[in-house]
DNA sequence: AGCTAATCGAGACGGTACGTCCAGTCTTCTA
DNA sequence: TAGAAGACTGGACGTACCGTCTCGATTAGCT
């Protein structure tokens, strides 16, 4: 009714229309995250997240601009189950948590990652917010090292980026190139080695 | 004589009909590097190589069995200027030059290792062919490595394979993941950290 | 009305969707039969029809299942300008004009039959469809003729098929072998020693 | 030497080098028959016969011009078996005994005329081809006709060629069109009807 | 016996078409 | 207005075939 409308300037129109299913989100990033685990995960086409979905192609593109970026929130909606940072006491302790955790979580959802990557290396767009999402991570372990250096474990003059770019880029290279699992051991050892040398 | 045809029964034939073109493979390598280089270079069709080469598709297919095969192989080839492996004395200056040529020639083709890395998150034989690439490369920076823990400059328990991944990883999460370039400030950083620390 | 629903229970959904595009199916049958009756007419290739219809080759295989289902249809289309038999009186002008009429038809869209038949004999599906095509049109010469002995103008152990044969094979002669136009004249020349013959 | 050409100009070069292998010839087009009367017949390549021939397919193409070529070759090979125009005595028998024949030999060798068809649609030199094997084929028939014009067998004002007509189109229609077998009592119901209808 | 010239098998090659597949956009109808 | 169903364009995919070409081996006649 148009008179009401005139009565209530301030919110003039709070919602018009059928509002936006929070199922639809899920279901696609559901559908998304889990064709890209499955076999053939590295080439999972929007017909095929569409139709796991229950969803209309035209529908994903209402909410996500491309392909990339449906896969780059997949990636961290399952990325969520939060990594929180320990602060147990010793940096060489936290660290070694952080690197165990994150490893765990990493591996867990290993075939998005990759998937993602494939889009990135095609979409700018997908590339610029997967790079948005490595920082973010990235500040996580930032400031436990940062914590370090104040708290005297690390000597101040550590090239914190330099361990950090070790430490994720060995990452990243077993997920996308050799395809070696990364493992507790793994991050145990690559803790104590960063760490002791550091110090 | 018939005596020798008799003993050497196996090679009836060495060869028959038209040789290979040795300018098709040349061409073919080369339209797909160049391509890969520039602009659009993520997603270079098998139709674009073609022409570029002045080459039928079938040729191509002929040859090799798939895009990435074309692709691997055209990097390969132009990251044959080789990194010879200096041993000018010290480890420490030995892996530095070594990280330093390294870094330069592989900046140098930055963009074909990315478009070779789109295509092995697809194709798993061209991923098969990326590690193998990669494990090649590596053995250089291992024989170096080896040979420091001979000398004594590194304590026998070093772990040899962790420090490489470090290495690897970091040079591949600049080119894959912040497309930061690979300096030569930031090979000398890296060698000097890692073997200080080792030592 | 449910009742009614209920009694129907067949067609639960009679569409969803967006509708086809009937100017596609128009334009890729023009373009087919233009293309057709064009010079290179027996070699008309799926991406010339597509292009030349402004329409994606996946389109037209959307709605046909090959090249030659298109060119089928092409020819059908065109030979839609109904050669209505006329019924004027006695069976020796009706067969006359409804052979004149034919050949006139058939005449216009000759490189029509040609390129048809160049697919037909590589397509068994378009033979079929072609072999369709001609008996549905040998039903109006059939029903001509058996009115014409219904009336004791013709014996009543005439072969009918027999002269059908002799009538469509010597117009498909022309058409494909001699490539000699089909006249007026040789209508009414056939239609008469034909009827006169049989009389 | 320029001057020993200069000197016999008449026959400058009788031959010289290997001769031609007559197996060859023989090979191919009995490969070409043989691949078109088995299943895909209408769809039979180059390499195909090439490879059944043990032949190269160059030399094919040393001695026919083209594909179409080597198929008319074939056919004209096949039908060899020579029609024997009979004249047993009236034209009524002749006639049929030539039809009977006629539509037996080419009953045996209907996947090569349907193979040549399909050529002599693409390619004019083909057609030109079967357009004089079929005028020659025509003749001997021609001859019996007339023959039985000057036996006052026939009347004078009867038009041949509009019977030759009838007769090879209907041989054609079945040939291409319907697919229906041409069997000796289509011969003969054809030639009587045809005679006695003339007559 | 050696030279010359043609034949031939094997197969590489360019060009062109095939029929399939996917990303992203647009359209129609229902709720 | 959200959403499902799905039509549509554009462009790449890998395969197939035609006719041409190149290579080396073979063979016949002439010197």
């Amino acid at each position: 009714m148009p008179s009401d409308v005139a009565r209530e300037p301030v919110a003039p129109r709070p919602h018009t229309g059928r509002r936006r299913n929070p199922a639809v989100r899920e279901a696609v990033l559901k559908s998304a995250a889990d064709l890209l685990a499955g076999p053939d995960g590295l080439t999972v086409s929007m017909d095929a997240i569409a139709q796991a979905a229950g969803v209309s192609k035209h529908t994903i593109y209402r909410w996500w601009p491309s392909k990339g970026a449906v896969l780059l929130e997949a990636l961290v909606e399952r990325a969520q189950q939060e990594t929180s940072i320990p602060r147990t006491g010793t940096l060489a302790t936290d660290v070694e948590s952080f690197l165990v955790a994150t490893f765990d979580a990493v591996e867990r959802v290993a075939p998005l990652f990759r998937g993602l990557m494939a889009e990135a290396l095609r979409d700018s767009k997908a590339a610029e917010g997967m790079r948005e999402f490595v920082a973010a991570r990235r500040q996580g372990l930032r400031a436990l090292l940062t914590h370090g250096v104040e708290q005297g474990e690390l000597p101040p003059e550590t090239d914190l980026e330099l361990m950090m770019d070790q430490i994720y880029g060995l990452m990243w290279y077993h997920l996308l190139i050799t395809h070696t699992p990364l493992t507790e051991e793994l991050a145990v050892h690559l803790a104590r080695t960063l760490i002791r040398s550091a110090a």
